[in-house]
DNA sequence: TTGAAAGCGCTAACAT
DNA sequence: ATGTTAGCGCTTTCAA
């Protein structure tokens, strides 16, 4: 068995109150007592016992991350950065992803019986909008990132999808393209992040005076390096003529590019293109990919930051909160025209 | 409060025990008093609180898996995988990242307070080697991932690291290709990935009669697209000539094959190169990459499957067991010359 | 400044 | 077939 307040105290000869005192740098502890009792803890190499601390305190010292996936280079990266903000405040975290791709599934992780022993959750919105704000009025704190719910019952971290995919929509026209095509929307799509960069998009063609043609806009399945090659492939079919690509995501953009370039067209001087997220991989493609920053390591502080706070306050008492991540446009070779 | 077996019981009109033996199942339950109890359950919407139970069983219910980085896409596949294995055995993961890159923050991970709550840890081995097995005499029971500790004290699951770059390489060869190059060595390392598959690439060419040159093997200092594109811009830039290159890992031949087309050089009609680990991005490239699979899945569920026989032995009662995948070399554009 | 004791919610040995 | 009860190791009143 393992070492117990019990087992320094008797050695100590003092109360496993007074070691719990000392573990805890409690105040008003004689100096001499102290060191008695650190003595004993060394000689029997005493460890809390975290689960007994939990079970009496109700916390766990674990966040749960909930994401859609680890696979996605986006939410691997993610969840480095969220691990790295948990541990400077001494907290682990506990990733689970999201098995399906439906509401089922993602609210089977939220109440799921592993995100029980956790202190509050920090969730990746996958298919909840904001008709299923309801649902998630859990008992544990909660905060949100993603671009799905904006008017939930608590705080809500996410990047700027608008501002992001304006700059790079405005960075292309700046470039002189004119027959820009938005790759990654999701018809029918109200809220999310393709809603919503598509309306940079679109913002950005109206403020230069620039036709938006709806053909431009071209559907995707998914927002895979796969969906981007096959979406493109189609579009080189056709004969639609294009000068300029905003892809809605850095995978999408690196399946077109490969494309684009095997049929023949250079980037960027026939066709320049732009990505979002910049993942590692980015900066690595030939040639390497202008994209947006989305801020992770600014989600990842303020979201674990907020949790913290609702963790430690009455429940109710923090009125939701929005944060929105500043733009950064990353110029790299696919749309720097010598 | 939440609800206990107590809540549960009062209402039921029975005792917290056969509450408890409804909830887990138990044998010897009248049908209608199971029926009382499960509706009690319902109506309370009662919880189990894992903390308690693991406090009370000893167990946590939890596996730790400690690897070098998530944001390398072959960790991040290979938690992902671990998950799924882990999920169905009805565990969670708790992922931790090992800080730095030396022993003593390998071991600091291993050892610290978050391991604490963990049955079991899975551990891929970023620095330690066979000199360092006594440090890994932990408490918990361990299953080592990983191709740096061969003889440690526990069970081990690998790679074929060497049959997988002799594949590689025989593959090349049985191309044509005869001045290959060897991209990722590591001077002086004996323990670990580098060592081994360059081992694996030498026996292939000493079995075909091929002469080793050393100046064929290119040394690196990490694994990444970066030390890739870097070495072979240095050896294009020397003047070396080669037909071919067996890279110790995808990343690598990703950034060697941008720096050989850079060049002017065609894949795979001059220059063939196939890499390591089937990390998704080989299947996008352009061309798309030649690589081993490393049976990742396999590895998962090979390695959560002996942890969990571990934490239900008693200690000591297993010996150290070993387990190496299968090689399959999954052959892409960039070895397909047509 | 330190000690004694209750109890967090659960499991399991022992009773009935 | 079901109930009673003693802890798991810790924190935390309440006393001394």
């Amino acid at each position: 068995m393992s070492i117990t307040l019990h087992d320094v105290a008797r050695l100590a000869g003092v109360s496993i109150k007074t070691v719990s005192n000392v573990v805890h740098d409690s105040p008003g502890i004689r100096p001499e007592t102290r060191a008695r009792v650190l003595a004993a803890i060394e000689e029997l190499g005493y460890r809390p016992n975290l689960t007994a601390r939990g079970l009496r305190s109700g916390r766990t010292g674990a966040i749960g991350l909930v994401i859609p996936d680890l696979r996605n280079a986006y939410f691997a990266e993610l969840a480095g950065a969220v691990m790295t903000a948990a541990h400077a405040r001494g907290l682990y975290v506990l990733i689970e992803q999201i098995s399906g791709y439906d509401k089922a599934s993602e609210l089977a992780v939220l109440r799921g019986p592993r995100m029980q022993l956790v202190d509050g959750i920090l969730h990746s919105v996958l298919t909840l909008d904001d008709d299923d704000v309801g649902m998630l009025d859990l008992p544990t704190p909660l905060v949100l990132l993603g671009d799905r719910i904006f008017d939930g019952p608590t705080d809500h971290v996410t990047m700027p999808n608008v501002a992001g995919s304006r700059a790079a929509t405005e960075h292309l026209l700046g470039l002189g393209c004119r027959r820009i095509l938005a790759l990654g929307a999701h018809p029918g799509e109200v809220a999310g992040s393709a809603a919503l960069r598509l309306r940079g998009y679109g913002e950005a063609l109206s403020a230069a005076g620039v036709p938006v043609h709806p053909e431009l806009v071209i559907a995707v399945q998914d927002w895979q390096r796969f969906d981007g090659a096959a979406a493109m492939r189609a579009v080189i079919a056709s004969g639609l003529e294009f000068d300029g690509i905003v892809a809605f995501n850095d995978p999408l953009a690196l399946g077109a590019l490969r494309v684009v370039l095997e049929a023949g067209l250079r980037v960027p001087e026939d066709v320049a293109i732009i990505g979002f997220d910049d993942i590692d991989e980015t900066r690595y493609s030939l040639p390497t990919l202008s994209t947006i920053d989305p801020g992770r390591d600014e989600i990842a502080e303020i979201a674990v930051g907020w949790l913290v706070e609702r963790i430690g306050a009455p429940r109710g008492s923090i009125a939701p909160r929005e944060h929105e991540t500043r733009v950064r446009l990353v110029q790299r070779e696919s749309t720097t025209r010598s």
